[in-house]
DNA sequence: TCGGGGCTTTGACCTATGTCATGCCCCGCG
DNA sequence: CGCGGGGCATGACATAGGTCAAAGCCCCGA
């Protein structure tokens, strides 16, 4: 499917259908309050899955999903992933794998989000999305959505993800230009991230 | 195996060499940094399973976990588990019912942390773990754990979650004898979660 | 019976982070 | 061109929850 930009793939409570793989854009997962607040979970980008526990737990969803960006996104039903399961053994495998990482870096989130301040998260938050070549002193980041949605994913409101992002730049730590991120020392900002 | 209270049934670092699980006891699964902090995880009890993300990925563990009360684990190796995984669709969907249905627990923890004052996280934990008969308007929860460590399970401090049970036992909302909690009118509590 | 260590409670105080409100800037649209 | 709205920044202020310190309490072992 070739979706355009903020079609919801899912919203809490409906039946699922299947999982999605994202083939490019990137797709927001969040989970809603009644009150209006909204949390993002997750952003899946290229190459990623989404959905698979609703239908391995034969459960509705509790997230919504929503494309950020024009996407191109696969998707499988669900008897098709359960009749795959039982017939290929490295299908099988791989879906595990999957849902370990997945497991792992929500670890890794809960980790951060609890045992680092927010100046720590918004550090590793930009290292691990480094681009371009490994051991350059120097690198960039480009965000792969607003800062308003970044700043929810990493647990800050906006106008504190602006005021990190600001005081970091005030240390020449990094230089920002909109969504994109000028990292003149990686070193020296590794070890902000203590 | 059967451990005494405080075993260590791995570290970070270790490298991984099966999954367990827990016959009897409880386990508790905690991350830690360079400063001594530690935060819990979580804690596992009878018929549920701990390790597996590690196998999947073939890494060494990133948790810790260790025994809370004399507990009887089984320990299952990795071939075993990689084998029963290829040979049995059976087991691979148990696995992955099972990961998917512990990513699923951990969506909600960061939703209750990110979305839900402190009370609430301690609210809806003792309405999820109450004992005795369904519908009953009075009922009881007994603590797995020291309230410390029940405390940082639910992201509070020690002295926070003390501070919130006498809180809740000075609006009669609660009695707290120890580990052991009962509450008189489920229904009234459960308004304190909204 | 006593003493010590681990829990737990309590109090006083502090700070990271959220809230509210306001204004700017930029870009697409009529 | 000017307008309007989304996204972003900034300031002033509020507060949930953390930190530090000092006791109690309770159980166990000598």
């Amino acid at each position: 499917m070739d979706l355009p930009r903020g079609t919801a793939l899912f919203r809490p409570g409906d039946p699922c259908s299947g999982i999605h793989v994202v083939v490019s854009g990137h797709v927001k997962i969040s989970l809603g309050t009644a009150d209006g607040a909204e949390k993002v979970v997750d952003l899946v980008g290229p190459g990623q899955t989404l959905g698979e526990t609703a239908v391995f737990l034969n459960r509705p969803h509790k997230t919504s999903a929503e494309t950020l960006s024009e996407s191109r996104v696969l998707h499988i039903a669900k008897e098709q992933v359960f009749a795959a399961v039982r017939n290929h053994p490295g299908f099988a495998q791989r879906i595990i794998a999957g849902l370990s990482d997945r497991l792992d870096r929500f670890i890794g989130d809960l980790e951060s989000l609890t045992l680092h301040s927010g100046t720590e998260r918004v550090v590793s938050y930009l290292l691990s999305r480094l681009e371009g070549s490994a051991e350059r002193p120097h690198a960039a980041v480009t965000l792969p959505a607003s800062k308003g949605i970044i700043a929810s994913r990493l647990n800050l409101t906006q106008e504190h993800f602006s005021r990190i992002l600001h005081d970091l730049a005030a240390t020449n730590l990094i230089q920002v230009d909109g969504r994109y991120i000028m990292i003149p020392d990686v070193a020296q900002l590794r070890a902000r991230s203590a």
